[in-house]
DNA sequence: ATACACCATGACAAAACGTGAGAGTCAAGA
DNA sequence: TCTTGACTCTCACGTTTTGTCATGGTGTAT
């Protein structure tokens, strides 16, 4: 557990950055001490390392954050598009070098506007924003939280964890039981009407995060009790079987 | 002479952009049609290419102006400091993507934050502007103009403007002339006074700045006749002969 | 003349932090 | 135990560099 100044150090982030990444439910502190102190993880860190990779394309950090919450995220996708990115970068700086030595060695003046046209890559990044945006997932959240405020998505995040909370007085029975397969198919309807269709497909991909012992499950056994994410996955698994 | 919308569309910079560097007054349209409009020649264009080069490098807009403005900018030494930071940065890219193929292919999770720690191009960049601030000349300029409003900025402008002004009704005489030479002493005690101590050899090379041909020349004439500006170019260098 | 693409100014917005005030925390030493 | 100094927190406002209307004037081609 590392404090901000210790992430900050070990990471080149400034402290102020982490306390936005914060706020904007980017990147949350793995637990908080007593005293209120933001500690850190190593899950953490491989979140920021994540966040960092999407950060140097461009990408807004809404969205960042909106593609690594989803449980359809495919992290192949990302890095492949990153990679063809951070290409077309190196390519950019390469033109820049060339231009710079050709005008001070040669005293070069011909106006090479090529060197600094960053349109190819703003349009292939836009193409790869698009390339998430393009899923039926994305759209229709789009379309669902469009022209909602701030405090309306608070509220429904908060109903979703009224839904998750629902699990925590059933963790002695049976994931199996009716009763958790009943809060199993409120998750989903809650997750379909508020979020996007979630198949069972999703709603699998939603267990794992939640099961997988990150800081999903820690926020879920914080705020709804000991157990209950592992409870939740549990009951998830046995749905989707 | 083109407009905002072909310069744009030649250089990649939009036209808000554009806009905006008139506003600050650090790329100034060489002209301006009677309708109001901004018309730019190849000379801004030129200026707009070392713009470009030096915000690729993160330097402040405001830095950018008073580096370029300056008549003791060493253009070589800026190129220098430039190739340097690409340089680097190329490195840094070079860094990311062997991580993201890592990532990729090997699935390999070890935290890598060197690769996304710009501390070091970071700390290159604030040096390299620290090499600009140091100079003494710079450092006059910031001392005279610390807590100046904007009014008072432009005032001090406008005084210049006046300054050079005087030298309108001189033009028919020699630029050996007592009259001439008198006003290049004014010019030069009011550079001193409002802006760095302005030696005989900053004193050329204002004499070459505003007889350039340059927009320097061009902005001159325009506000106290033509052949003003050389004719002050004329008289600096009678004088400092 | 009227459509249509283009330009200007002005004002507001937004993204991603920076900065500073005021107050609480923590470990180490006098 | 008390203090000191280095950290931390939360506002809250500032900054930089554009993007985005709104409103209104230009220029030209049909």
């Amino acid at each position: 557990m590392m404090t901000v100044r210790q992430v900050s150090d070990k990471t080149g982030v400034s402290i102020r950055t982490l306390h936005h990444y914060d706020s904007i439910g980017l990147l949350r502190p793995s637990a908080v001490s007593e005293a209120g102190y933001r500690l850190y993880d190593e899950e953490a860190l491989e979140r920021l390392q994540c966040i960092l990779m999407f950060r140097e394309l461009q990408f807004p950090l809404k969205e960042i954050r909106r593609i690594m919450d989803s449980p359809d995220f495919d992290r192949n996708r990302a890095l492949e598009q990153q990679i063809t990115l951070l290409e077309l970068r190196r390519e950019h700086i390469d033109h820049l070098i060339t231009l710079a030595r050709g005008v001070w060695m040669l005293g070069v003046k011909c106006m090479d506007f090529k060197a600094f046209d960053t349109r190819k890559i703003d349009e292939y990044s836009e193409q790869a924003r698009k390339s998430w945006r393009d899923t039926p997932t994305w759209q229709e959240y789009e379309q669902k939280h469009s022209g909602l405020s701030d405090e309306q998505e608070q509220a429904i995040a908060e109903g979703l964890m009224a839904v998750i909370g629902e699990f925590s007085p059933l963790r002695d029975q049976p994931a199996a039981s009716p009763a958790a397969q009943a809060a199993v198919k409120r998750l989903q309807d809650y997750m379909t009407a508020h979020y996007y269709t979630c198949t069972d497909q999703l709603l699998k991909g939603l267990g794992k995060m939640y099961g997988g012992g990150g800081s999903f499950t820690e926020n879920i056994n914080q705020a709804c009790g000991d157990g209950t994410a592992e409870f939740v996955a549990a009951a998830i698994a046995a749905y989707t079987a």
